[in-house]
Formats: structure tokens, sequence, C-alpha cells
DNA sequence: ATTTTGAAGTGTGATTATTACACTATGAAA
DNA sequence: TTTCATAGTGTAATAATCACACTTCAAAAT
């Protein structure tokens, strides 16, 4: 086999900051690392990538094997290069998050890892330079969702809009006037009003909503206005 | 020295996509690869990641190394791991892309590599799939461009409003009114009236602008309206 | 000297989007 | 039938955005 030469090979790591929605507010899943260096502290969930894998499918693979799930919410999030960032061998990672209904999740996890939930304001101190790739993750995901509606993938596919409002106010802790946030996303036209209601929450009910797909990929680059001067809240 | 065993390890190249504006159109610097595979095909300037150097580092010396320009703009895209991309051994790209002032890069230009300069719309064919790393740049550029002051990397340190209007519309493709796009970007606080003008334009002169770098990175992140419309452009 | 020329520069009114803000409706439980 | 807690609704004031056309300047040509 033909190889470039002479030039150095390193190890590729894929990890993922997963983040879910309990309602209340918004959380990352973390694992006890399960070999050594820093082996049982908290940990992304992450893997070294296969000889025939590409990125998308290293991170994909990932995430099935600690949460089950498959065609999630996934986008790569930034590469972290520092040579000595893993003190036992140079390793690149590079990063993904996932946005997953955190009650999917819950019904199919995969307890191999002793994996949990933590939420954004009190994760635990992480090894190497992951508190940056989370710290990185939580400035993305609010920067993107102030645009563009991905918070949807954090709820089930029925939802209310109460709990759309509390899911944006979590991730942007700020409160948004009622009135104006129901304007504003019924606005865009992304969402379908069902005949039934979610009665959890109150005795009145909350009628669900569901996504209309077409709106939802045919705008979902468009620049849509979700929260209130959102350059403040970044 | 411990390792992790048992893993692949593998190539770890850095390439970037290097915009520039010469008054006209957008264009970026392509080189004629120098080595086997693809041996004076046209590519992007790009070079493998070295033991010691972390992925910022490779990025700011192989722009460097074409250039001769340091402390640009330089900012991550996006990593390719498609495990086929380079026929001969597997390597992960991390693709950096640059903004440069062109009149500072013409000056001390590196002729070993052959490069040229191709407007957006001219791009030769390029190797492996830097086809799609070159598009990924264009949509990250407008992205960015439309809500933060990314393009001012663009200009020289004294610019005029017709010029800054020109790269604005050649970025997205489109005409702006004059009076609007003044107000807008004057509105934004960022730029300081000099006393003197750019008669290389016209009889009358146009007066120069500096950046005031003072607003210029306070309100980098906020999100600043450049272009009217952003979302139906991108 | 006067005119021509070509780009630079300027203001306003109409429309649209955003914001602030307080009460009523519902239905279960007491 | 009253209480309670959450769901749901409208409007007016303000701010942002948009569309649109003429004047100013200074060099070059006459």
């Amino acid at each position: 086999m033909i190889r470039y030469s002479k030039q150095t090979r390193l190890l590729l790591a894929v990890d993922c900051i997963i983040f879910g929605f309990d309602g209340e507010t918004l959380k990352i899943l973390l694992i006890k690392r399960g070999f050594q260096p820093e082996k049982d502290k908290w940990s992304l969930m992450g893997g070294f990538v296969q000889p025939t894998e590409s990125l998308d499918q290293a991170s994909n693979r990932i995430l099935k094997q600690l949460t089950g799930l498959e065609g999630v919410y996934l986008e790569q999030l930034h590469t972290f290069g520092n040579p000595l960032r893993d003190p036992i061998e140079r390793t690149v990672s590079v990063t993904y998050f996932a946005l997953i209904d955190i009650n999917k999740y819950e019904t199919q996890l995969s307890s191999d890892y002793h994996p949990e939930w933590f939420p954004l304001k009190r994760v635990p101190k992480l090894i190497f330079d992951q508190q940056d790739m989370v710290e990185l993750a939580k400035k993305r995901i609010r920067y993107k969702a102030a645009l563009h509606p991905i918070l949807f993938e954090l709820l089930p596919p029925k939802f209310t809009l109460p709990q759309l409002q509390n899911l944006y106010e979590s991730v942007y802790n700020t409160t948004i006037d009622k009135r104006n946030f129901r304007q504003r996303v019924l606005a865009t036209g992304l969402m379908m009003k069902l005949e039934d209601k979610d009665k959890s929450g109150s005795k009145r009910g909350a009628f669900y909503y569901q996504l209309n797909m077409q709106q939802y990929y045919a705008n979902f680059q468009a620049f849509l206005n979700f929260i209130p001067n959102p350059g403040n809240l970044l």
C-alpha cells in the first residue's frame, strides 16, 4: 500500500454532547469513563473513529451505543486538537452535539456506562478539555436556536405551547411574555394545533401541537426570531 | 510510552479556504498541488498536522506559508472524514477559512505554489472533496456575514462606504439601496469617518472610514443586520 | 471660464415588526 | 359553589425596515 511517508499518524476520537430537556431544565448526558486514564470519572460519551467509518457514522454509532437512538439530531460542533489534551497519547477529538427527546431515551437506557443526566448549571468536573467542549456546545445551541427551530428536537412529537416556552426560557435562562411568545412561534407556521390536550400540567389542560414537517424543512434555514433580543442573551 | 492499543491511527491534515476581495468579486486562493497524487492539479492550500502543533497553529502555519500573513481572521469550518476521501491513505481534514486583505497579500506572495485567485463563480475542479469544502465555506461566510461584521477583514484598514457596499453585494450576489445600506452600517457605530478621501473611484472622491476596534470587539457577537432579508439570500 | 460627467452623498414617509402590558376561561379539587 | 392554578387572548405604542429621487462635488473636456 502506498502511503504518505514520514507523516505522523494519530488517534481520532468522536465525543458527543447530548442534550435533553425534562420539562424543567436543559441537561446533558454524561457517563462514567470505562478505561484508563481517568477511569470512573465523569466524561462525555465518545469513542475512537474506526477504519472504515466516516465521522458522522462514528458519532451516530456512539450515540446509539449509549442511548439506543437512531436518526436523531446530530451536528458536528468543533474539532479539538491541542497536542497535550490527552496525556496518554495525542488524540484529536471531533465533537458532535445531539438533541434528543429525553422520554424516548429513558426507555432504552443502556446502563453499561452508568450514564446520568446533569443540569447545565451543575455539570461535574470533566476529563481533559471536555469542559471546553460543553461550553462551546452550550454557546452553539443558544446561537442556533435563536434563529432556527432546533429546540423542537428536544420535545416529544406532541407538545404544548407552555412546554415549548419553558424550553426556550430554560435554554436562555430568561423569561418571555406568554402572549408575545405564542404569537411569535405561531406566526412561523411551523406548528399545527391538535384536538387533544395535555392535562398533566393543569386542570384546564393545554392543547397539543405538532410540527408541520413541510414548513419545518422549508423554513429551517430562514432566520426566524424565536427569542426577543437574541444578541443580548448569547 | 503508554498508548491506546489496538486503535487505528490516521493522518490529519488542515486545508484552508482563503478568501480575498479585489474590489469587484469575492475570490479564493488556490495552489497547484506539489506532490502525488493529483500533482499539479488545483487544490486548497493544506498540510499535515505536525506532532507538536495544535490545529489552530497548523492552520496559521499553512496560511503563513502561502501568504506570508500572520494574525489574520481564521476560523475552523468543519472536519471532513469520509474514509475514502484521499485515495492513497485515510486522511481526515480539518478545514479553516481565512479572510485576508488581498492587497497585503499581493506584496508578500510566495510563488513556490503557483497560487492564483479564482472568482467564486469560476472555481476550477478541485481534488478529492475540496469542492464540498469550498461550498461549505461559501455558505458559512454568507451566514456569518449576515449577522457579524466579518467582511471588514477583507478590506484594507481604510475603506470607503461604496467599497464596503460592493463587497456585501458581491458576497450575496445582490444589490442594496445605497441610502439604506449607509444608514444600516453607520447605525452600528462600528466605523469612524476619516478626514481624507479615496479619489481612485471617482472625481469627487469617497470618504475613508476605519473600524472602531472598541465597538468592533464589543459588538462582534451581537446579531447585527447587515443585509436586508438575510434569510432569503442564504 | 463654462459645461459635462460620473460617482458620492443625503431624508422622509409608509409599512412592518416588536414590544409592553392585564384580564378572562377552564375544570378539577376543596 | 368557591377556590385555585394554569391556559389562553388583543391592542396600542414604539422601533425597525423599506422604498424611493434628487443634489453635491471635483476633475476633465470644451
